[in-house]
DNA sequence: GTCTCGCCATACGATTGCGTATGGGAGCGG
DNA sequence: CCGCTCCCATACGCAATCGTATGGCGAGAC
C-alpha cells in the first residue's frame, strides 16, 4: 500500500497546533483540513468524530509531556542542580511543547477529564522535580517547597505579564532559581 | 423612566460568568440571553457587536480586578506582614473574580489587546505587593525575586494539577508563604 | 490489466451563532 | 390620555461548522 498521503499523525499534529495557538475551541476539523491542504473528507476516514481527535491529541500530548521534558533534562548526565538548571532553562524558551502545555491547562479548568490527565501528567513531573531536590535538600518539608514554588513558577512566569523594576525578567527568574538549586 | 429591565450591567455580568466558566469563546450572545431570560433583542441596544460586549466587560475586570484585590488587603490596616498574608488567603479560596482573572491571562496570550490591559494590571498589583515587601525587607533584588515567585504562585497554583507528597497543598503553600513574608 | 486499499472531493441537511430590521409594550412625565 | 424612552420579541439572511453519504482516483498487489 502507498505511505499515507495526510495520516492520523498530521490531523493530531496540526489539532495540536490549533490549540496552542488558540485553545480547544480553536481546534475545528475544516480550518484544519484546509490548513493540511485537503477537505475534511479524509478526516472522517481516520477519527469518529472531533471528540476522537481531541482524545488523541490529549493521548500524545500526555505521552510526549513527561517522556521528553525529563529526557531533555536528563541528558548530558550530570548533578541534580545541573539538571534543575536545565528544567528551568526550558522554561524561558517558549516552544512549541510549552504552549501546548499551558492550553492543555487552561482547558482543565474546564473539563474534568483533561484535568485528571493534566493531573496524572503533573503528578510524574512533580515526582521527577522532588527526586532532584531530594538529593540536595534533606528536610521533606522543605523538598515540597521547593518542588511547589518551581512548578508554580515554572507555569505562573507564562501568565504573568508584568514588568520588573529595573530588571528583565530573565534576571530575576535567574535569581530565584539559584536560591532553589541552592 | 423606568429602572432598566436588563441593563448594561447585566449583559456584562453575564458575561464575566460565561468567560470565568468557558473562556472568551464561552461568551455568545444568544446563550447569554437565554440565561438572562430575554432574546438578543435588548443586546443590540446596549452594544454595537459581540466585540463592544467582550471590551466592556475586560473595562470592569480592570477596575475591580486591582482595586478590590488591594482594598481587601489593606482592610483592617495593619502591618505588610499580615498585608501579604491576606493576599496570599485570597488565592485559596475560588471565588468569582479569581477565575475571571484566570480567564483572562490565557485569553491574554492570544489576544495583543487584552495583553496590554493584563500587563497594566498586572504592574499595578507587582507595585502594590513590590511596596509591602518592600517594608519588611532591605535588599531591592530580593524584594523583586519574592515579588516574582509571589505572583507566580498566586497564579500558579490554581493551574498545577499535582498532589503532593503526604501533604495537601493548603499546607505546602503555608509553608512556602511563612518562609516568603519572613 | 484489474483489483483493492487508502485517502480525498463533493454535496447535503442540520445546527448555532452573528448582526439587522422592524414592530411592539410597559411605564413615566406632562 | 399621550408621547417618549427603554427594552424586548420575532423574523430574516448569512456564515461557519458538524457529521453523513457517496463516488472517484492513484498506487501497489496479483
Amino acid at each position: 500500500m502507498a505511505p499515507a498521503r495526510t495520516p492520523r499523525s498530521s490531523w493530531i499534529e496540526e489539532g495540536l497546533r490549533a490549540l496552542a495557538a488558540g485553545g480547544p475551541d480553536a481546534v475545528r476539523i475544516e480550518p484544519l483540513a484546509k490548513a493540511l491542504g485537503v477537505t475534511k473528507g479524509g478526516f472522517y476516514w481516520h477519527f469518529a468524530d472531533r471528540g476522537a481527535l481531541l482524545k488523541e491529541m490529549l493521548d500524545t500530548w500526555e505521552r510526549a509531556g513527561v517522556e521528553d521534558v525529563i529526557a531533555r533534562a536528563e541528558r548530558e548526565g550530570s548533578d541534580a542542580r545541573a539538571k534543575l538548571r536545565r528544567l528551568f532553562a526550558e522554561a524561558s524558551g517558549s516552544d512549541r511543547l510549552l504552549r501546548i502545555d499551558l492550553a492543555v491547562r487552561d482547558w482543565a479548568r474546564r473539563d474534568r477529564a483533561v484535568a485528571r490527565r493534566l493531573r496524572r501528567v503533573d503528578n510524574r513531573r512533580i515526582a521527577y522535580m522532588r527526586s532532584l531536590f531530594g538529593e540536595i535538600c534533606d528536610d521533606p518539608e522543605e523538598v515540597e517547597s521547593r518542588c511547589l514554588v518551581s512548578f508554580s513558577l515554572w507555569i505562573g512566569v507564562h501568565f504573568i505579564a508584568a514588568d520588573f523594576d529595573g530588571r528583565s525578567r530573565d534576571e530575576v527568574m535567574g535569581a530565584v532559581v539559584a536560591q532553589l538549586v541552592a
